[in-house]
DNA sequence: CAGTGTGAAATCTTTCACAGCG
DNA sequence: CGCTGTGAAAGATTTCACACTG
């Protein structure tokens, strides 16, 4: 499955695998802590234990990128750091735009990480007129009516959608139009976009979802497991219909990507709209 | 990501992969969709576009649970809807706690996703004394002196982290201690718990890095490509000590998929103390 | 005959374990 | 001697492709 874009000519041996791409992150914050407490080296062994994952995946992620440590001595973490945030893209400055100003898009407005690292909010942005010039963060809320103007003379490339689900894909078409090519998407519906474009979403309730899935399978683990016998509600027969559940109006949330493999562009083909309108 | 637990004892019949696991709330969220509009059955091919995945890798997902479609026809979706909900212990109630009602805390107490799927939220717990007593989405806020006290009288299995860096340990601890086994952790550390407890991390920097990395190959592609020369800043070669606090003995907890950063006020918030003392 | 269910092949990831360098 | 770097083995996940059934 090619990552969205053409795949490489065969040609460099720059073909890290994406696994390693999503621990790149998880390496270069510990090593950032690290760095911070003026310590010079680290072992595979410790950096593996700072980062939360096993020395021989570390060393095996390492190898990707080069051989940038020192047998018998480790890894001197001010180059490493800087070979990790090269490899990253993040020695330039890449503007994002948040699209959708409510409680997590003025979370996200406030998060001190995007500036610790390559990230500069370029703008904010809000459908709703009475949010315009309101400062969030200490940044001014921009109308949404102006999200083209805003996207070209930035030149920004990456946008955050934090935005009801309900209007999600038409924010995304208008960024996309607008010229950026990554999304970062916190509405909870599968996004579809052109070839080129990538997508990566990050949902809440797929989360708690698949935690409690463990959570159940523990509880049924303490006794003698019962492998619930799957009663049907009304067996299966067509026709019938609304859901019980208490959904309340819109859809509930999740989707999600896995940070283990590429969150790439949409589906396959053209996902249909499933969203209600 | 089998976190912390141990592995399948291997008697396990309901050996589902984690992977599938990771995409069932997707399907769930198109079946409810599609529940909605009162659609009595759907082909693999078309609810795999609407969840945004390959219809073979749906229907390889579905032939874990077991044979719940017609041939020639598709599936009937409420059935499905309701097998999947059961799978994922959804068709109980998860009495869930936030902890840190920073933005992100309020945001994620004011997010729909949680009721309208098993999810309630039992408490929102605040260290600050000025917001004991608030009401935020509804809720009134209560202290985190009576953290264990709200846990143990609500069976508080499923614990969420919105807090600073700095705190995310602690609070963690405070909560597996009281008897929590499963946290979702919006804070942008590697927590370590004790085997038999489940993390999950959600983490905004992350995905935005990965997203920059495939911005900046993009980039590069359409030049010719420089793969950049990789010049050390200074590249010191220091001799050795810097003996991180490695592992103390608890585990630490991987899985983590997507990622998506808690905003808090906190100016920091990312890169903190990856290992205290 | 449309569309599921599934062995088997193709890929991708993780883990092992050890040669070899500083 | 200690620790990196890495082939090779082991696992996990995805994709193929097609037999088979309602």
């Amino acid at each position: 499955m090619a990552t969205g874009r053409t795949h490489r000519p065969a040609t460099r041996s720059r073909g890290i695998p994406e696994a390693t791409v999503a621990r790149l992150p998880l390496y270069l914050r510990a090593l950032t802590a690290l760095s911070e407490r003026s310590v010079p080296t680290v072992s595979s062994e410790e950096l593996a234990a700072a980062a939360g994952v096993n020395s021989a995946k570390l060393r095996k992620d390492f190898s990707y990128l080069g051989s940038y440590g020192t047998r018998g001595v480790g890894y001197d973490v001010e180059y490493l750091v800087y070979q990790i945030s090269r490899e990253l893209g993040l020695t330039q400055d890449w503007p994002v735009v948040i699209v959708g100003i409510g409680n997590l898009g003025a979370a996200l407005a406030g998060y001190g990480g995007f500036a610790s690292r390559g990230f500069r909010v370029a703008a904010l942005i809000d459908a709703d007129p009475a949010m315009t010039g309101k400062p969030v963060a200490g940044i001014p809320v921009q109308h949404s009516d102006d999200l083209e103007k805003i996207i070209a003379e930035d030149g920004v490339s990456i946008g955050v959608i934090a935005t009801p689900a309900g209007v999600a894909q038409a924010v995304c078409d208008r960024l996309v139009a607008a010229g950026v090519t990554s999304i970062l998407n916190f509405a909870p519906t599968v996004l579809s976009v052109p070839d080129g474009v990538d997508v990566r979403k990050v949902d809440l309730s797929i989360e708690l979802q698949i935690l409690a899935f463990h959570e159940q399978r523990k509880a049924g683990e303490e006794l003698g497991e019962e492998t619930a016998p799957a009663a049907p509600p009304a067996a299966r027969t067509t026709s019938d219909s609304a859901r019980t559940g208490a959904d309340n109006g819109r859809a509930t949330a999740d989707s999600a990507r896995s940070a283990a493999d590429g969150g790439r562009k949409g589906p396959d083909g053209d996902a249909p709209a499933v969203m209600p309108a």
